[in-house]
DNA sequence: TATGAATGAGTGTTCATTCAT
DNA sequence: AATGAATGAACACTCATTCAT
């Protein structure tokens, strides 16, 4: 962004490219899909001759995978921070996962990536299973165990976690593949912090056990 | 599917070949998504040969189209169970959907389908329109009525209505998502029933209106 | 045209089909040209189906042919017409040509044919062929002798006689191709008689030997 | 035309593209027509690949247009040069257009560009239009109006001066077409400077007002 | 004889990739 | 390092031709 003092403006910042590349590269394939992408289109977006592509990725699919895994990164953090919130009644940690995600996924451009990762799981397998191995079945897991260690000490109804932790996570995602896939052709949008904060309680609540028991840890 | 032996080149079979080429279409879209999908293959799998695809279609997207808007019409049995079941208790009404849906999508080839969709919403926004008008927006709709008249016999908690219905939907299309996604390189699938009745009982809960006060506060 | 008494009238006069046929592909290709004419237009126009063309010609060449060729025929009645009125001063022979020759191209669909020899002599040489050596060579051949005749009886001034047959014969086949040229796209037609009649009389003087001698013959 | 040993693949020469492009397109128009001709022929005379055509002009048709607009501009001199010859007789006139036209045609490739305008006028209107308004129009009307002065001064014989300039034009027009149609079949050519001389004293001679009258009648 | 569904080679067009500059 | 003209393989689409009926 910034220039050394006394450098020729017309001078680009060489380590700067390819993550301007990959940035724009993210945008237009979240935007028209790996196939219909132009590295035409990439190049103008990223400010380069299509040529220049070539300087720092091999192919079509390299700046592909670039993207995705780039992609993979940021959201490592919301993992850590769940794993590492992993003490303490269930219940605040999912009041702070929802706060977290909710507001990250409002900024970050997770929407068009989430996209690809669908889209072209087919075409690229191990992208899929990067995806799947380095972040979505860490996620899962960490909020597997934890509610899995939550009906240990009692504080949830008996039930396969795994599944809990589809039902927790789901609705933040379908809204924002909602706002990618339908928002555009004029649907009614979801507010992403809204979906969260009430499907949060919603869980909290569902996922109570039977009140025969002295339930009363879940709510303080 | 298979030839008898002396089988004649020339099949005469127009009224099914339209059926035929949009079942072979279905997969091969399901599998590449849309720019990657070759009309060589589409006419292999039909068994047909590419000009032939020309006598039905008129272009590739027209196929495509053929392809997503017949996918809604079985789709539309669920909305009219759904809307059918409307009366009584709201946890019948989950309990009921939940069997119906379920089963549904482990025959249906839906989850191809909702790929294609989310995959190529922006390339063809009207049909994600079609979409979400006929389809999506109904079942969403149907749902968030039925809540919001539980709410109003106080059988629901208060809340958004919509959201609680993103709510109830969304893990089983996650799961859908899943499968077409991830199981393809390695994860481990989750059970569309055994998550559909589990995420029923969680919401039943979830949504129950708190038991202590005389919930005056949800039907004024 | 005409059923026989007693015939099923959808049983369709086996004997015709060439003849229509090759009417309506003359049609087909005076429109378009050879390489833009399809089959199916020229099946449909003719009443019949695409594999019916087969039955009569074996290819779409073949049925070019046989349009190129049958114009030629009745264009001979006027070669033979020009030759039998041989005899006599040479201004009678232009004006009865002249008349006849008008006439004829107002009739005759020569205008299109003219227009797929030019456009595809490069293409079918074979066909140029046949109708210079058939046609055209006659005509220029027949005119270029009376000419050479009449300039012995000292009726025509000197000069190349061929030259001579071919100035009288241009302005009618240029106001032709104008026709079926330019007129669709809104420019002034020519009346191809005047252009016959005046043209005639301009030839006829201007063919006249110099004055000095006496030239009384070819002004009656 | 021709390379050096050790030639580059890659030539770069991007001013000069769409003339070569043109000329060699102008090539295979003019021998196979527009659809018979194939975009392959023509890189490959152009010296260029397939692909190359497109960085240049965005569809066959363009390039086809590209070729017939181009064919009309050094034919514009003709007429200016015919209308700056203006003041005169009008046999001084005619004797120096003959010269002129005779000399270009042997020289341009106009026949070629003719028998594509004859060729595909139908299928091409809007090209038949500006070949008509921008050129051929041009020509004869100029060509009219000198007739038509000529006839004011009494210098030509009464008659409809825009047949009269047809009668002029059209020797030459249909020796041209004739080498292109029928001398590669081996007919024999007309020497077109020779067609112009002759057909211009014929004309001096045929326009030449009745000598007996004082021709009172012609200029009221 | 006649049909028209079906074929498949052929062509215009696109676009990832290369390379002289 | 950067450009962008050039390439050529790939693909959607067309249409003359075939053949079961």
């Amino acid at each position: 962004m910034t220039l050394e003092p006394g450098e020729p403006k017309f001078r680009r910042r060489k380590a700067d490219r390819p993550g301007e590349i990959v940035d724009a590269a993210l945008r237009v394939f979240a935007e028209k899909g790996f196939a219909a992408a132009k590295l035409d289109d990439i190049a103008r977006r990223a400010g380069v001759s299509k040529g220049a592509l070539y300087l720092y990725f091999e192919t079509k699919e390299e700046i592909f995978r670039a993207v995705v895994d780039q992609a993979i990164a940021p959201n490592m953090q919301v993992v850590r921070a769940m794993v590492a919130a992993h003490p303490g009644p269930l219940s605040d940690l999912l009041r702070l996962v929802a706060e977290r995600v909710g507001g990250l996924m409002e900024t970050l451009p997770v929407g068009g990536v989430v996209k690809m990762v669908i889209a072209e799981a087919g075409n690229f397998p191990e992208l899929a299973r990067v995806w799947h191995d380095d972040l979505v079945a860490q996620i899962l897991g960490a909020m597997t165990d934890a509610i899995a260690a939550a009906q240990g000490r009692g504080e949830v109804r008996p039930g396969d976690p795994r599944i809990y932790a589809l039902e927790i996570i789901a609705p933040m995602l379908v809204a924002l593949i909602w706002r990618e896939t339908f928002v555009p052709s004029g649907a009614q949008p979801f507010d992403l912090r809204a979906v969260a904060r009430q499907h949060v309680e919603t869980m909290i609540e569902g996922l109570k056990p039977p009140k025969t028991s002295k339930d009363g840890e879940i709510a303080p």
